[in-house]
DNA sequence: ATAATATTAGTCAACATTAGTCAAGAACAC
DNA sequence: GTGTTCTTGACTAATGTTGACTAATATTAT
């Protein structure tokens, strides 16, 4: 809690806003601006937190007037929203995406928070770790893939 | 009390803070400091004192603001029935034991009839398949064991 | 209309800042 | 002496920060 990072802090200030509204539109020099770090730290933030396994549609212009929005999305019916994770889980995952994927099928309400903290310990580094990365991103995609059929069925 | 090594001396030092506060959270290369030893050696204070069986979760992050944050937790009163399924995991295990580890979960009242089924999901043979039979029971193990450890306390 | 210029955002790679792993040697307990 | 635990540091990995360069769009000049 003490020593967040700015890309931290500026994570929180958009998502205190999409707390109360659907979307936020900003202007990615302003933004910079106001928390003092390069415009393209903001696409950083975006690029790491605003993902779609978040849960999140960003779209953007350039040129004058341009903004960048940032949507949270509304979930589809369950199982277009489970294809929509397959896809995005494809044959390999970071772990880091991984979590997204997790998180974003508890907030859809897919999975209470019991199945979603197992589901955290299978797919973990305790868990997988053969040694080699790309290795451990198939079979973490291939075990949530698993699991996200059988949601399908369950639902 | 005398003869303690630096070790036990940071230990004591984490789980003081521990005994008034749920968590710590210390940036790794202050306490390091501090105590007048090399980074790593708080990665060997913990991964040998404050473990799971001890009722700690330990959680990271890297990069700027990163931190180590060790988290007490309660422990639930199934101890020794997890440690008797880690134990009959060991570093490997075929598919049709894992099912029986599940079976026996499900009856003990560890999990119910929908964690059974998202576990035998991730360790299933669409999910775990990497064409190596002895690496795929290996990899199954450790799920399971991770799975089990997170039983162990209530989150 | 077209071209030039201004105004935005995007990409990428270098660098910075943290923690993790591992294996060798030292210290300790028996 | 032997086996275990502790200590150390070199190397690795993950994450965050910065700025130069690029691309898209809008506005203005001709």
């Amino acid at each position: 809690m003490e020593n967040q990072n700015i890309s931290d802090i500026i994570e929180s200030y958009l998502k205190q806003i999409l707390a109360e509204s659907q979307q936020v539109e900003i202007r990615r020099a302003e933004i910079a601006n106001q928390f003092n770090v390069v415009p393209s730290q903001i696409n950083y933030v975006i690029k790491t937190r605003f993902t779609i396994q978040d849960g999140y549609v960003v779209q953007s212009k350039r040129g004058g007037g341009g903004y960048i929005r940032i949507e949270k999305v509304k979930l589809l019916d369950n199982l277009d929203f489970i294809d929509s994770l397959v896809t995005a889980v494809g044959d390999q995952i970071t772990r880091h995406d991984s979590l997204s994927v997790v998180r974003s099928l508890f907030e859809a309400g897919a999975i209470n928070r019991s199945e979603a903290n197992i589901i955290l310990a299978a797919i973990n580094k305790d868990a997988i770790n053969t040694g080699d990365r790309q290795a451990d991103e198939q079979i973490r995609a291939q075990i949530l893939i698993s699991i996200l059929n059988h949601l399908r069925y369950e639902s």
